[in-house]
DNA sequence: GGCATTTCCCAAAGCGCTTTGAGTGGCCGC
DNA sequence: GCGGCCACTCAAAGCGCTTTGGGAAATGCC
């Protein structure tokens, strides 16, 4: 079933059928609802394709996964954040463009959804040091969000949504200086990945602001896997001066803590103290009620809905300069972080 | 730069120039070479919209990520899986439609991509017992790859891409009982989902062979997350004549699990086993060169490969009939199996 | 009743591509 | 030198929609 045939069936011409199904005010009432009726009772929903080669809008919406070569991980908060954006789109009409790209290939994927006009927008994920990306993106002119921030970028110049990484960190690591802690270990994500490097001097402001020397021993970066996040701790805590808490950078690699201290027959939250970001991933909830790590929640999934809004509003100039959400990670206290242990020293 | 203006300024026709580009024969050598340097040159790549509506292939396959509604989780498994795919789609030219939607939509997704002529094909995922989705996809004649099985429909008339679940579980438990276990406590997904009801059979199976009354007490089913298998693991190890083993359907519950016996006082592997299905995720890689779970490996990352090929295979009738696959899960030895205790009664 | 509006509807052009059907010109063989 | 064949290229139709620029009938006003 298509226009024509519809109209034909109507009895009415291909402009007054186009125009009473898109609610244009040209069009008589009684004549709109038959045409409603009719569409509804033959299942007629409109080619997707011709329908935006003629209004000049692509009504979708591309996301890149970037497949960092070599170790070839899928960023595991991926799936929320496009749940939440998928969410915004399907409710207002938007499709979502996947492409899975080799790192190498990612320049070249956005050129290609651009010239190809397969989409309206884009959303930037996990921008780095220095990313070339929305540089890439400005040139071209297509509109887009970025979520996350590129440090080196004027944040004023591109609209992002991000989450308040540095002062959350700092302030976990205030909160275990206040438990007592003086020995902390940083188990962050890989620092040239933006978030990462915010973590980091968040972690390390603190420590300044209290006289403390970091300790390059204590600071770990690394793909943040069950299996980093265990070698780390462990390595650590076999130092001559271990710490006595563990900041981790998600909840994956916080596992990977647990375990390393339960395999020294350390108890969580006792002998050693935990906080950990958390995305709040739908399939790796913190707990129920209580929740097991002390941590610094933030939803991915509503950064994925207010990226997304944000990126409609763009593309129908509703919001003409470049906008920034700043989302904030809230401290939960759970079963993980507790008073340093006064026994040596 | 689109096609008009690139032939003009090439002083050809349009004809002539999408045929070079598209490889036709009809045209020179000279010709050819001509036009795919300007294209290059140009940055030209053709409007997709434009393409598919000429040709009448929308070169994109869609893909609907149910989002349970009420408990709203989105399976961790998809991100890995949808990698695999992806891979496979831009390796062919090919888009990936995503689309998020409640449990109560999904089939007017599937109607709608198919109406809207937005996609060629469709991967259905997670299918349930009963699942009528199957048939509606038969019905509109729209092509369809199956990741998973659904039991109650003949497998011979649809396409799917599998894993042997239920000859892995049955494997797995038998590998338990020759290990002297004699109460092994399952814990499941929930198990109106297809995997999860043939994972069930092949545990009892192997119960039945060797003559063991199945416990209900021991089976659990529930949503896969590291909450729900700590509470199933902690409330078996509390029974007056608690399991010795467990098997479980996912990395993060039986994350779960290990907290649980942890907390008991118990040590993996030692005291009590583990086997765990493992999808094999980059995210969640279990341990490094020695497993940390003894598990059911499949990567799912590969399925996603294969039922990407077999869907484009579909679409452009390379194979006529539907084709089927079966994945094989091997068992890897880890950990966290050994014989059972000889202790107690 | 006559004129200007308003209301409702239509024919046709155009979005950027592919593909059909129809030429051109050059070269061969005789 | 001429018909016949390739090798190459082109104009135009068509994919299914939106949108422009009217036009006919119904309505309002004096």
């Amino acid at each position: 079933m298509n226009l024509k045939e519809l109209s034909s069936l109507l009895g009415l011409s291909q402009t007054t059928v186009s125009r009473a199904l898109n609610g244009y005010p040209e069009v008589g009432a009684r004549t709109r609802e038959r045409v409603l009726k009719a569409a509804q009772d033959h299942g007629y929903h409109p080619d997707s394709r011709a329908k935006s080669l003629a209004t000049g809008r692509a009504m979708a919406i591309g996301h890149v996964i970037p497949l960092s070569s070599g170790h070839e991980m899928v960023n595991p908060v991926f799936s929320d954040f496009i749940a939440g954006a998928g969410e915004v789109y399907s409710r207002n009409g938007y499709d979502m463009l996947l492409s899975v790209v080799e790192d190498a290939g990612e320049e070249d994927a956005y050129r290609n959804m651009h010239s190809r006009r397969a989409v309206d927008g884009i959303i930037l994920h996990g921008p780095k040091m220095g990313d070339s990306r929305i540089e890439l993106l400005r040139d071209i002119g297509l509109p887009f969000v970025v979520h996350g921030r590129a440090s080196d970028i004027d944040p004023e110049s591109y609209p992002w949504v991000d989450v308040n990484n540095r002062s959350a960190f700092a302030r976990a690591a205030e909160h275990l200086l206040d438990l007592g802690h003086r020995r902390i270990g940083l188990i962050n994500g890989l620092e040239h990945m933006d978030f990462a490097h915010r973590r980091r001097q968040g972690y390390l402001s603190s420590l300044e602001a209290r006289g403390i020397a970091p300790d390059p021993a204590l600071m770990h970066a690394s793909e943040m896997t069950e299996i980093q996040g265990h070698a780390a701790a462990r390595a650590m805590l076999a130092l001559d001066d271990p710490p006595t808490a563990f900041l981790v950078s998600a909840m994956i690699p916080a596992i990977g803590v647990r375990r390393a201290l339960d395999e020294a027959g350390l108890v969580m939250g006792r002998d050693v103290s935990v906080i950990t970001h958390d995305d709040d991933l739908s399939y790796l909830r913190n707990g129920a009620e209580v929740p097991i790590f002390t941590a610094l929640r933030s939803s991915v999934r509503e950064a994925g809905r207010r990226s997304a809004q944000m990126l409609l509003d763009l593309i129908n100039s509703r919001a003409p300069v470049p906008s920034h959400e700043m989302l904030d990670a809230d401290l939960v206290v759970g079963q993980s972080t507790g008073p340093a242990r006064k026994d040596s020293s």
